[in-house]
DNA sequence: TATCATCTTCTACATTTGTAGAATTAAAAT
DNA sequence: ATTTTAATTCTACAAATGTAGAAGATGATA
Protein backbone atom coordinates (compact mmCIF):
# COMPACT_ATOMS: atom_id res chain seq x y z
CA UNK A 1 0.00 0.00 0.00
CA UNK A 2 1.73 3.32 -0.80
CA UNK A 3 0.12 6.98 -0.16
CA UNK A 4 -0.14 8.94 -3.68
CA UNK A 5 0.99 12.14 -4.18
CA UNK A 6 -1.16 14.40 -2.62
CA UNK A 7 -1.93 12.11 0.09
CA UNK A 8 1.70 12.02 0.94
CA UNK A 9 1.53 15.48 1.09
CA UNK A 10 -0.61 16.15 3.54
CA UNK A 11 1.24 13.05 5.56
CA UNK A 12 4.17 15.10 5.45
CA UNK A 13 2.00 18.04 7.23
CA UNK A 14 1.00 15.37 9.89
CA UNK A 15 4.68 14.12 10.33
CA UNK A 16 6.09 17.45 11.31
CA UNK A 17 2.71 18.29 13.40
CA UNK A 18 3.06 15.16 15.09
CA UNK A 19 -0.60 15.41 16.14
CA UNK A 20 -3.54 17.60 14.50
CA UNK A 21 -6.96 18.57 13.97
CA UNK A 22 -8.13 19.30 10.69
CA UNK A 23 -8.03 22.58 10.77
CA UNK A 24 -4.52 22.35 11.71
CA UNK A 25 -3.84 20.41 8.45
CA UNK A 26 -5.80 22.96 6.21
CA UNK A 27 -3.45 26.15 7.57
CA UNK A 28 -0.81 23.91 7.01
CA UNK A 29 -1.03 24.08 3.84
CA UNK A 30 0.35 26.90 1.77
CA UNK A 31 -1.33 28.78 -0.72
CA UNK A 32 -3.74 28.10 -2.28
CA UNK A 33 -4.75 25.79 0.37
CA UNK A 34 -7.61 23.13 -0.40
CA UNK A 35 -11.17 23.21 0.71
CA UNK A 36 -11.29 21.31 4.00
CA UNK A 37 -13.83 18.79 2.92
CA UNK A 38 -10.38 18.14 0.18
CA UNK A 39 -8.49 17.65 3.56
CA UNK A 40 -11.05 15.32 4.80
CA UNK A 41 -11.53 12.83 1.89
CA UNK A 42 -7.95 11.87 2.12
CA UNK A 43 -7.73 11.79 5.77
CA UNK A 44 -10.50 9.18 4.99
CA UNK A 45 -8.15 7.44 2.37
CA UNK A 46 -5.56 7.18 4.80
CA UNK A 47 -6.98 5.69 7.14
CA UNK A 48 -8.00 3.32 5.41
CA UNK A 49 -4.86 2.48 4.12
CA UNK A 50 -3.74 2.08 7.72
CA UNK A 51 -1.57 5.76 7.61
CA UNK A 52 -3.25 7.64 9.72
CA UNK A 53 -5.13 7.40 13.00
CA UNK A 54 -7.52 9.81 15.44
CA UNK A 55 -8.26 9.83 18.85
CA UNK A 56 -11.51 11.62 19.19
CA UNK A 57 -11.84 14.54 21.66
CA UNK A 58 -14.80 16.11 22.41
CA UNK A 59 -16.40 17.04 19.26
CA UNK A 60 -13.84 16.70 16.85
CA UNK A 61 -10.73 14.09 16.05
CA UNK A 62 -7.14 14.53 16.92
CA UNK A 63 -5.44 13.12 13.94
CA UNK A 64 -1.79 11.49 13.92
CA UNK A 65 0.88 9.33 11.96
CA UNK A 66 0.66 5.86 12.36
CA UNK A 67 3.68 4.89 10.43
CA UNK A 68 7.03 6.92 11.34
CA UNK A 69 8.12 8.87 9.02
CA UNK A 70 11.43 7.15 9.26
CA UNK A 71 10.42 3.85 8.00
CA UNK A 72 8.00 5.14 5.17
CA UNK A 73 11.18 6.84 4.28
CA UNK A 74 13.39 3.83 4.45
CA UNK A 75 10.98 1.67 2.06
CA UNK A 76 10.80 4.40 -0.18
CA UNK A 77 14.52 4.73 -0.55
CA UNK A 78 15.29 1.30 -0.56
CA UNK A 79 12.62 1.38 -3.54
CA UNK A 80 14.82 4.44 -5.22
CA UNK A 81 17.95 2.46 -4.50
CA UNK A 82 16.77 -0.96 -6.02
CA UNK A 83 16.17 0.35 -9.12
CA UNK A 84 18.97 2.75 -9.75
CA UNK A 85 21.55 1.06 -7.93
CA UNK A 86 21.02 -2.45 -8.59
CA UNK A 87 20.32 -2.61 -4.48
CA UNK A 88 23.65 -1.48 -3.71
CA UNK A 89 24.03 0.81 -1.28
CA UNK A 90 27.59 1.46 -1.30
CA UNK A 91 27.18 2.36 -5.50
CA UNK A 92 24.57 4.73 -4.09
CA UNK A 93 26.64 6.33 -1.54
CA UNK A 94 29.36 6.23 -4.19
CA UNK A 95 26.46 8.55 -6.55
CA UNK A 96 25.33 10.13 -3.80
CA UNK A 97 29.42 11.49 -2.87
CA UNK A 98 30.29 12.71 -6.22
CA UNK A 99 26.86 14.37 -7.26
CA UNK A 100 25.91 15.75 -3.72
CA UNK A 101 27.18 19.11 -3.21
CA UNK A 102 28.68 18.47 0.18
CA UNK A 103 30.88 21.12 1.90
CA UNK A 104 34.39 20.28 3.27
CA UNK A 105 33.16 20.74 6.66
CA UNK A 106 30.08 18.47 6.19
CA UNK A 107 32.30 16.12 4.05
CA UNK A 108 34.19 15.79 7.04
CA UNK A 109 31.38 15.40 9.80
CA UNK A 110 30.51 12.53 7.84
CA UNK A 111 33.63 10.94 8.00
CA UNK A 112 33.95 10.98 11.41
CA UNK A 113 30.65 9.54 11.45
CA UNK A 114 31.58 6.74 9.53
CA UNK A 115 34.21 6.34 11.47
CA UNK A 116 31.91 5.95 14.46
CA UNK A 117 30.19 3.33 12.92
CA UNK A 118 32.79 1.08 12.00
CA UNK A 119 33.65 1.14 15.36
CA UNK A 120 30.67 -0.26 16.00
CA UNK A 121 31.27 -3.26 13.90
CA UNK B 1 6.28 16.15 -15.41
CA UNK B 2 6.60 12.75 -13.79
CA UNK B 3 6.12 9.57 -15.04
CA UNK B 4 3.66 7.03 -13.17
CA UNK B 5 4.44 3.80 -11.44
CA UNK B 6 3.90 1.14 -14.64
CA UNK B 7 5.84 4.03 -16.55
CA UNK B 8 8.96 4.13 -14.34
CA UNK B 9 8.83 0.71 -14.31
CA UNK B 10 9.37 0.33 -18.31
CA UNK B 11 11.92 3.19 -18.58
CA UNK B 12 13.84 1.16 -16.05
CA UNK B 13 13.75 -1.15 -18.74
CA UNK B 14 14.86 1.07 -21.43
CA UNK B 15 17.74 2.56 -19.48
CA UNK B 16 18.90 -1.21 -19.34
CA UNK B 17 19.30 -1.68 -22.52
CA UNK B 18 20.03 1.89 -23.36
CA UNK B 19 17.94 1.63 -26.76
CA UNK B 20 14.92 -0.99 -27.97
CA UNK B 21 12.54 -1.88 -29.96
CA UNK B 22 9.39 -2.72 -28.55
CA UNK B 23 9.45 -6.37 -28.50
CA UNK B 24 13.00 -6.44 -26.84
CA UNK B 25 11.03 -4.15 -23.97
CA UNK B 26 7.93 -6.72 -23.69
CA UNK B 27 10.67 -9.25 -23.08
CA UNK B 28 12.20 -7.67 -20.81
CA UNK B 29 9.32 -7.62 -18.39
CA UNK B 30 9.33 -10.64 -15.45
CA UNK B 31 6.03 -12.68 -16.08
CA UNK B 32 3.46 -11.59 -15.93
CA UNK B 33 4.85 -10.20 -19.24
CA UNK B 34 2.02 -7.05 -19.98
CA UNK B 35 0.78 -7.31 -23.48
CA UNK B 36 2.29 -5.29 -25.90
CA UNK B 37 -0.60 -2.92 -26.65
CA UNK B 38 0.12 -2.32 -23.32
CA UNK B 39 3.57 -1.23 -23.95
CA UNK B 40 2.92 0.52 -26.86
CA UNK B 41 0.32 2.94 -25.03
CA UNK B 42 3.07 3.49 -22.12
CA UNK B 43 5.62 4.20 -25.14
CA UNK B 44 3.53 6.52 -26.20
CA UNK B 45 2.76 8.46 -23.63
CA UNK B 46 6.40 8.84 -22.36
CA UNK B 47 6.95 10.10 -25.90
CA UNK B 48 4.10 13.12 -24.82
CA UNK B 49 5.77 13.49 -21.72
CA UNK B 50 9.23 13.58 -23.53
CA UNK B 51 11.06 11.31 -21.78
CA UNK B 52 11.54 8.36 -24.61
CA UNK B 53 12.38 9.13 -28.45
CA UNK B 54 12.39 6.64 -31.09
CA UNK B 55 14.62 6.52 -34.78
CA UNK B 56 12.46 5.24 -37.39
CA UNK B 57 14.52 2.22 -38.64
CA UNK B 58 12.56 0.53 -41.58
CA UNK B 59 9.35 -1.37 -40.45
CA UNK B 60 9.87 -0.44 -36.96
CA UNK B 61 11.08 2.21 -34.05
CA UNK B 62 14.03 1.91 -32.01
CA UNK B 63 12.90 3.42 -28.61
CA UNK B 64 15.78 5.25 -26.29
CA UNK B 65 15.47 7.39 -23.53
CA UNK B 66 15.28 11.29 -23.81
CA UNK B 67 15.99 11.96 -19.57
CA UNK B 68 19.75 10.21 -18.65
CA UNK B 69 19.02 7.87 -15.90
CA UNK B 70 21.24 9.81 -12.97
CA UNK B 71 19.40 12.81 -13.99
CA UNK B 72 15.45 11.60 -13.31
CA UNK B 73 16.87 9.60 -10.23
CA UNK B 74 18.66 12.85 -8.99
CA UNK B 75 15.97 14.33 -8.73
CA UNK B 76 13.67 12.23 -7.68
CA UNK B 77 16.33 11.99 -5.20
CA UNK B 78 16.02 15.53 -4.13
CA UNK B 79 12.46 15.39 -3.80
CA UNK B 80 12.98 12.53 -0.93
CA UNK B 81 15.60 14.94 0.52
CA UNK B 82 13.44 17.74 0.81
CA UNK B 83 10.58 16.73 1.98
CA UNK B 84 12.02 14.16 4.55
CA UNK B 85 15.61 15.55 5.58
CA UNK B 86 14.04 19.29 4.96
CA UNK B 87 16.56 19.84 2.48
CA UNK B 88 19.83 18.91 4.12
CA UNK B 89 21.80 16.43 2.58
CA UNK B 90 24.21 15.73 5.10
CA UNK B 91 20.95 15.45 7.32
CA UNK B 92 20.23 12.61 5.46
CA UNK B 93 24.17 11.25 5.16
CA UNK B 94 23.70 10.53 9.04
CA UNK B 95 20.53 8.82 8.85
CA UNK B 96 22.19 6.97 5.90
CA UNK B 97 25.21 5.63 7.73
CA UNK B 98 23.00 4.54 10.54
CA UNK B 99 20.53 3.08 9.22
CA UNK B 100 21.78 1.39 5.91
CA UNK B 101 23.74 -1.74 6.89
CA UNK B 102 27.05 -1.34 4.93
CA UNK B 103 30.06 -4.20 6.00
CA UNK B 104 32.87 -2.55 7.67
CA UNK B 105 34.62 -2.92 3.89
CA UNK B 106 32.00 -0.62 2.81
CA UNK B 107 32.36 2.00 4.96
CA UNK B 108 36.14 2.02 4.84
CA UNK B 109 35.35 2.37 0.76
CA UNK B 110 33.25 4.99 1.71
CA UNK B 111 35.53 6.89 3.97
CA UNK B 112 38.34 6.68 0.75
CA UNK B 113 36.16 8.00 -1.42
CA UNK B 114 34.88 10.91 0.68
CA UNK B 115 38.61 11.49 1.35
CA UNK B 116 39.03 12.19 -2.08
CA UNK B 117 36.15 14.57 -2.68
CA UNK B 118 37.53 16.46 0.26
CA UNK B 119 40.76 16.57 -1.60
CA UNK B 120 39.74 18.00 -4.89
CA UNK B 121 38.00 20.75 -2.62
C1' DT C 1 -31.56 29.35 23.09
C1' DA C 2 -30.46 30.78 18.45
C1' DT C 3 -26.55 31.14 15.57
C1' DC C 4 -21.93 30.10 14.31
C1' DA C 5 -17.99 27.53 13.47
C1' DT C 6 -16.25 22.95 12.71
C1' DC C 7 -16.25 18.42 11.37
C1' DT C 8 -17.60 14.47 9.17
C1' DT C 9 -19.78 11.73 5.78
C1' DC C 10 -21.82 11.23 1.22
C1' DT C 11 -21.84 12.00 -3.24
C1' DA C 12 -19.90 13.59 -7.52
C1' DC C 13 -17.01 14.22 -11.26
C1' DA C 14 -13.04 15.21 -14.22
C1' DT C 15 -8.27 13.31 -14.84
C1' DT C 16 -4.87 10.09 -14.79
C1' DT C 17 -3.37 5.47 -14.65
C1' DG C 18 -3.20 0.52 -15.73
C1' DT C 19 -4.46 -2.69 -19.12
C1' DA C 20 -5.66 -4.44 -23.32
C1' DG C 21 -8.71 -5.75 -27.59
C1' DA C 22 -9.60 -4.58 -32.69
C1' DA C 23 -8.02 -3.03 -36.81
C1' DT C 24 -4.41 -1.79 -39.88
C1' DT C 25 0.14 -1.94 -41.81
C1' DA C 26 4.30 -3.60 -43.29
C1' DA C 27 8.30 -6.34 -43.21
C1' DA C 28 10.03 -11.25 -42.91
C1' DA C 29 10.02 -15.89 -43.63
C1' DT C 30 8.62 -19.82 -46.22
C1' DA D 1 2.81 -14.89 -53.21
C1' DT D 2 1.08 -16.20 -48.80
C1' DT D 3 1.48 -16.50 -44.19
C1' DT D 4 3.45 -14.99 -40.08
C1' DT D 5 5.37 -11.68 -36.99
C1' DA D 6 5.87 -7.38 -34.88
C1' DA D 7 4.32 -2.80 -34.46
C1' DT D 8 1.21 1.02 -34.36
C1' DT D 9 -2.89 3.51 -33.60
C1' DC D 10 -7.57 3.78 -31.86
C1' DT D 11 -10.75 2.93 -28.72
C1' DA D 12 -12.33 1.36 -24.29
C1' DC D 13 -12.93 0.86 -19.61
C1' DA D 14 -12.23 0.02 -14.71
C1' DA D 15 -9.70 1.78 -10.83
C1' DA D 16 -7.27 5.35 -8.55
C1' DT D 17 -6.54 10.17 -7.75
C1' DG D 18 -7.46 15.13 -7.01
C1' DT D 19 -10.97 18.19 -5.70
C1' DA D 20 -14.87 19.77 -3.63
C1' DG D 21 -20.12 20.78 -2.83
C1' DA D 22 -24.35 19.40 0.02
C1' DA D 23 -26.13 17.93 4.09
C1' DG D 24 -26.14 16.59 8.71
C1' DA D 25 -24.19 16.72 13.58
C1' DT D 26 -22.38 18.99 17.56
C1' DG D 27 -19.96 21.85 20.46
C1' DA D 28 -19.06 27.06 21.14
C1' DT D 29 -20.72 31.52 21.61
C1' DA D 30 -23.49 35.59 21.61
Amino acid sequence: MTLSNSEEQLMQLLWKQERAFMKDLVEAYPEPKPASTTVATLLKRMQDKKFVGYKQLGRSREYFPMVPQKDYFSKQFKGLIKNFFNNSPSQFASFFTEETNLSRKELEELKTLIDSEIKKK
